[in-house]
DNA sequence: GAAAATTGTGAGAAATTTGTGAACGAAATG
DNA sequence: CATTTCGTTCACAAATTTCTCACAATTTTC
């Protein structure tokens, strides 16, 4: 399982991220300041990284440059509201995300997710919400243990849509990414592929939705 | 919803950007030469041009220098080929990023969307005031960590007066940009729609401020 | 305080967008 | 080569949103 590092200064956050971290099967640990994250991150290989910008002495961004010295390592960067300036910095050093104090744990976890799926180029690991998994290495979606024959155009229609979880897509965009840039058919094809898609994903039908007047995206909730 | 002025004499190569940008999701004009694109950007605000080098009569250089007058938009350059003599010219005039013909769109966008992020016009980082947060991505909108169902419009209305935050904005601003450069609907309409988007956000609905004679601002303020 | 200007609001028609079933040819399958 | 599956388009129904208008309420001006 995957390995997180926090970096926070509040102990109260700290443990509050850890938390929601493990529910998700992180291994977590944690840093109370810039030193002991580096040292951790010089002992221990992870997968992510969620960063507080304010901290004393070395901040969120000091952090950050050192690390990205010798490392690709996904962050997620914790920031008070209003820092526009500092989220622009924190894009720059090369933070993957980041999210405004106060923040929903649950959020954040789905940023997490989504910054893991993204950065995880790798195309061959397979996506999994609740019990529906999409291998695209071996371009089989497994739904409650079972597999699903679905057409190649559903089948990649709903990986973009998965790789780009909580991202609206438009019919346009998935036009030119799933069928291709030279493609100029009717974009209305889309909504009969996601018809189609919605029927052979039964109840887990309700992960695909229509965002009216801009497109689809595709949002994972606990509940299904 | 962002504008794209794009300023080529080239219709093939205007109409191409134009496809790409409105995959991003930009609303675009396009202006065949500098005069109109001096007057297209007399009339509108735009948030990014593309304006070509190479042009009949007034060329780029000429025009960003016109623009640069009263503006600081952001600028990408096109030039034809590599020339290092362009590429100073352009930024010393004040231009934002160029890039060289024939280009990749996909190239050309991904600039784009630096240049934004550079010049603070985060179109894709999420606002939060106290407990509503905005997620311009996933186009929902959370109030007390609940997600709020917005029509279109209202979802942009509300990005447009949340990404200025404590700025006025007229209702013909509005109408420009949430609702296009090329719309010619009664002002008003902007009222109804901010009536309903008050309803929406229910005790949250204080955001929202009438500025008497001139438009509406959002404003937030701590006690909420 | 009356008049004028501006904004709030309710209702409903009009327009837009999406869901869906059906049809047809192309492509894959055996 | 017959059969099945797939991709696409289309038309119509259903759902949702947008817009306008008239009038009420509010604020400013005179």
């Amino acid at each position: 399982m995957a390995n997180m590092l926090i970096i926070d200064d509040d102990q109260h956050l700290r443990k509050l991220v850890r938390t929601y971290g493990e529910v998700e099967g992180f291994h977590c640990q944690e840093a109370e300041d810039g030193e002991h994250a580096l040292e951790a991150a010089r002992k221990t290989s992870f997968d992510i990284l969620v960063l507080d910008v304010m901290m004393p002495d070395m901040d969120g961004f000091d952090v950050l440059k050192e690390i990205r010295l010798t490392s690709q390592v996904p962050v997620i960067m914790l920031t008070a509201r209003d820092e526009e300036y500092d989220k622009l910095k924190g894009f720059e050093l090369g933070a993957d995300d980041y999210i405004s104090k106060p923040f929903s744990p649950k959020e954040l976890m789905a940023r997490v997710r989504a910054v893991l799926r993204r950065s995880g180029k790798n195309q061959t690991d397979s996506i999994t919400f609740g019990r529906l998994s999409i291998d695209p290495a071996s371009r089989t979606v497994l739904l409650h243990s079972q597999k699903l024959n679905l057409p190649p155009k559903e089948f990649d229609l709903l990986l973009k849509l998965a790789q780009n979880e909580r991202v609206v897509l438009s019919r346009e965009k998935l036009l030119q990414t799933v069928w291709g840039y030279n493609y100029y058919g009717d974009v209305r094809t889309v909504d009969t592929h996601i018809k189609s898609l919605r029927e052979h994903l039964g109840q887990y039908r309700k992960l695909i939705q229509t965002v009216w007047g801009v497109g689809y995206k595709l949002e994972y909730m606990e509940e299904i």
